[in-house]
DNA sequence: TTAACATGTAAGTGTTCACTTACTTTTGGG
DNA sequence: CCCAAAAGTAAGTGAACACTTACATGTTAA
């Protein structure tokens, strides 16, 4: 006995084990996810994947640093925004840019939010690889408008947050709770529609400026008396601000 | 031996069993929560959690449903939306209404994400019973608003979806992905913050009436050329509706 | 007082888990 | 051609899993 079906190189099933793992992880997260699964759907036997990887956890590890490998345009993305001018187009290619990313890989989704939630140290690493420095890129470039006067003055972190927040909640919806059985939607109208919203709330109108109160970008420790005022629509209806 | 130090009244036990598994279903989710534990950590024999609920599965449900149970100020919320007017306070106040009930009780929302991730044909009720309904709700107070010409024609429910989406997802990032491990804010001036962008960018402005291109509130196939502007038209600023 | 029953437990059941051991087959360089 | 190393496997290991069985103890109503 002992068949020896396929006789790959080392290299060769070290990817395809990975491959497989990502998928199973994915879907069912550590917890769910056996090693004796991830074997059979390799198609062999538990012990080589063992020897490709001594522990469980390891191959979890490995699957994710995978993963932070390939990493998205970075600098693409740092030119674009350090590109002074009030550009919706950037703003919209990079919501289009993670609808579309979801969309085609579902499973790196759903791994972050795994590792996430489950309490591996693993968390933080995948965390900061993937999601932190963006932020910061996002923020920066938010705050750099914000200086040049295309932008209001609001908390650039926040701000970074709601855009993406705006973007990545949708998909969450979409895809992880199944409300695309329910609804789909057209990617280009979400990222048209989500960063419409977010740029009219950003940039600074035209018009009087005086009138203009600003948002304290930092710290709001004070209860500010009732109301933030905005300029309110001129619909006539200037309604109770007090 | 068999000991019996504590004696409860059923209804008791199942209570206290009950709050012990939801923290740990929320903290590790379905498969990484053993019974032994449950039963360890509720002082209690296993064979006894199992005369509560028959299986592990049925205690998951249970633990839903009684989180489902206590659900929140459904009718407060239809009230104040039903309204009409424009109202920065009552988002402000919904905004901060999920900031605070995420920090209070940041075991439901990891319990919510588990159970979206987790392939559980829970997770659909769980949705419906927690999500859903207020969207459609905040969702027709949207659509409320854009008819009454207060809001910018856009998509309600995608709008409703960027709204919450914003929130959630720093919610997401503080509660899940350690963020508050890194920075942490004030709930107030983060509620403040986002839902000044967001209504910002859906209250029509005063201004030139006419020269505004609608967004297509549903379908956008038509790739616009280069910018979606606001400004409000078409369904005309019909405001004062009340 | 006591029988009936509910609350509780100790000690299992078979199964599956992550991981190992001992062995077989294939391959490539001398 | 030969043989060591690499690629593969069958058949385990003890531990932990969800869940049960058999029995002890506290409560209560007739």
């Amino acid at each position: 006995m002992a068949r020896t079906v396929h006789r790959l190189a080392r290299a060769v099933r070290h990817e395809q084990i990975l491959a497989v793992a990502e998928l199973l992880f994915a879907r069912l997260g550590f917890e769910g996810t056996t090693t004796r699964r991830i074997a059979e759907r390799a198609g062999i036997n538990e012990a080589l994947l063992f020897r490709h990887f001594r522990t469980k956890e390891k191959l979890y590890w490995a699957v994710i640093q995978n993963k932070c490998r390939c990493d998205p345009r970075r600098e693409e993305l740092e030119k674009k925004l350090s590109a002074t001018g009030h550009d919706p187009e950037l703003f919209r290619a990079i919501a289009e840019e993670i609808l579309r990313h979801s969309a085609e890989d579902p499973g790196m989704f759903r791994l972050l939010l795994h590792t996430g939630l489950e309490n591996h140290r693993l968390a933080r690493q995948f965390f900061e690889s993937f999601l932190a420095e963006g932020y910061d890129l996002l923020a920066a470039g938010i705050r750099q408008r914000i200086e040049a006067g295309t932008f209001r003055n609001v908390d650039p972190l926040l701000a970074a947050r709601s855009f993406i927040g705006m973007v990545i909640y949708h998909v969450l919806i979409q895809e992880v709770f199944g409300g695309k059985h329910y609804q789909s939607f057209d990617p280009q109208h979400v990222s048209e529609t989500l960063t419409d919203i977010w740029l009219e709330g950003m940039t600074v109108r035209s018009g009087p400026k005086a009138d203009r109160q600003e948002l304290k970008p930092i710290q709001a420790e004070s209860r500010p008396s009732s109301r933030k005022v905005r300029r309110n629509g001129g619909t006539g209806s200037h309604e109770g601000t007090e």
